[in-house]
RNA sequence: GGGGAGAUGCCCGAGCGGUCAAAGGGAGCAGACUGUAAAUCUGCCGGCUGAUGCCUACGCAGGUUCGAAUCCUGCUCUCCCCA
């Protein structure tokens, strides 16, 4: 593909790039580029919003260049300060190692092995005597560093900054040196960061990466970034009926650029889903659900989209009951003299958090066996009635009940 | 090094020595309405309990008191001002 061409699909989505012209000369090289992301191996999953970042480093393989993933295991033991009001925990190397088996799977799925190239920074930060640190940091000012809204946020509202935390970008930045950047890939909170490693190059005697933001996905919440502590995520290994829950849980004004971030539909096309939702011709409902469908098929295929479409709404838009609830037995104990203690059961398989909780959402009427309202908690129910049944508890968790003698049951499922 | 302020439930934040499981807001959960959207309205929102009630909680450890989130002492942490 010729280097134009390259740039104008490199761009789709893209938040900023610094600049054009400097990635327009680089892919004129006509060599592979190294394109290098940060990973915080501090993560349990990765989440639709990561996969943003993660997919237009696939765009990047895709054109033949390399991804170079820096781990940043040693990094880890400071924490990005990126987008947070508080100091993090440091992590010791054995959480970091257990954090990035479960997620470097994951990422696969959207990386291509095959061009990805994968760094640990603990490799040369970890090497760095004290007069090496002195030294990098020498390369920058406080005041620079304290511009940062983080820091500055911090700052302004009496909180600690922690004085390591300050070396962060420095670190980052120096891991571009490193690994002898192209291009740095990142969220948009990212751009400190990522300019730091430009500047840190220069001084090195390399030619500085360019960098490209990302905007940061908005969560199913509608209001902050999708994050995994906030749990306004979208997994990519989520089960496509979650999935598509969840997408067809974010707000309207969502819709559009979810499509843009999220999907492999064109351009054009999504202009002209968005002018239709304003037209009128399409409902914003339609829309989600397309959205939905693209994005449960790109991770679990396109007959899973289609049947997480069926489900849902089968399931929530016509209320009918699922018939592929997973399956939990009754323990023994919740059962008093033939009655199933519906509080207690609620709490062994994992639905509420306490039983009081459970009985709560009971006197608040959001529990059900099959369609039937089970509002007061001090009532049983007779176990054979409720085997067989579906029971559900709020709005999207479905449990069939099974007798099982109570020997198989062991302890709650994960909820989903 | 000196002086000052502060630490309350998921977060912010109020809190007279008893009536404080702790005002208020936000988040969250459930219900109504719906398109499992948003907005709105209602209820819930430490644990155990059929209810009364009991237990655990207001940075940590002690103390005073019939009784302490509220008073005293020590400790830890944070912030501000001066150097």
């Amino acid at each position: 593909m010729r280097p134009e061409e390259q740039l104008r699909a490199l761009s789709r989505g893209c938040a900023e790039i610094i600049n054009e012209e400097e990635l327009l000369a680089k892919l004129r090289k006509a060599r592979p580029l190294r394109v290098k992301l940060g990973v915080d191996p501090t993560a349990a999953s990765v989440t639709l919003g990561w996969a943003v970042v993660l997919r237009k480093l696939r765009d990047f393989q895709r054109l033949g260049h390399t991804a170079v993933l820096i781990i940043g295991d040693f990094t880890a033991m400071i924490g990005d300060p990126s987008g947070k009001s508080k100091t993090r925990p440091q992590l010791t190397r054995d959480e970091v190692q257990q954090n990035l088996q479960g997620v470097s799977e994951q990422i696969y799925k959207i990386l291509d092995p095959e061009r990805t190239e994968v760094r640990y920074n603990a490799d040369w930060l970890g090497k760095m005597d004290f007069a090496d640190v002195i030294r990098l940091a020498a390369r920058t000012t406080v005041a620079r560093i304290l511009e940062r809204d983080d820091f500055k946020n911090r700052l302004d509202e009496d909180r600690p900054i922690g004085l390591h935390e300050i070396l962060y970008p420095l670190c980052q930045g120096y891991d571009s040196v490193a690994v002898e950047s192209d291009v740095e890939l990142g969220g948009k909170d990212q751009k400190f960061n990522n300019l730091v490693g430009r500047d840190l190059q220069r001084d090195y005697g390399q030619e500085p990466q360019v960098v490209m933001l990302m905007p940061l996905l908005v969560g199913t919440d509608g209001k902050e970034k999708m994050s995994q502590s906030l749990n306004n995520y979208v997994g990519i290994t989520e089960p496509p009926n979650e999935m598509f829950g969840k997408t067809m849980s974010i707000p309207d004004e969502l819709i559009v650029n979810w499509f843009t971030l999220c999907t492999d539909v064109p351009e054009a096309e999504i202009g002209e889903i968005e002018q239709a939702m304003k037209g009128g011709a399409l409902n914003p409902r339609d829309a989600k659900r397309r959205l939905a469908r693209e994005i449960v098929a790109l991770y679990h295929g396109e007959q899973a989209a289609q049947e997480a479409d069926e489900f849902f709404l089968r399931t929530f838009s016509k209320r009918e009951l699922p018939e592929e609830a997973p399956e939990v037995f009754i323990p023994e104990k919740c059962v008093k003299d033939g009655m199933l203690q519906v509080p207690g059961f609620i709490y062994a398989i994992g639905l509420a958090k306490s039983i009081s909780e459970a009985r709560r959402l009971m006197q608040n009427g959001g529990v059900y066996l099959d369609g039937e309202r089970l509002s007061d908690p001090t009532l049983g129910v007779p176990v054979e009635d409720a085997v067989g049944k579906v029971l559900r508890v709020g709005k999207h968790k479905f449990r069939k009940l099974s007798s099982g003698g109570g020997e198989g049951s062991r302890g709650p499922l994960p909820s989903q």
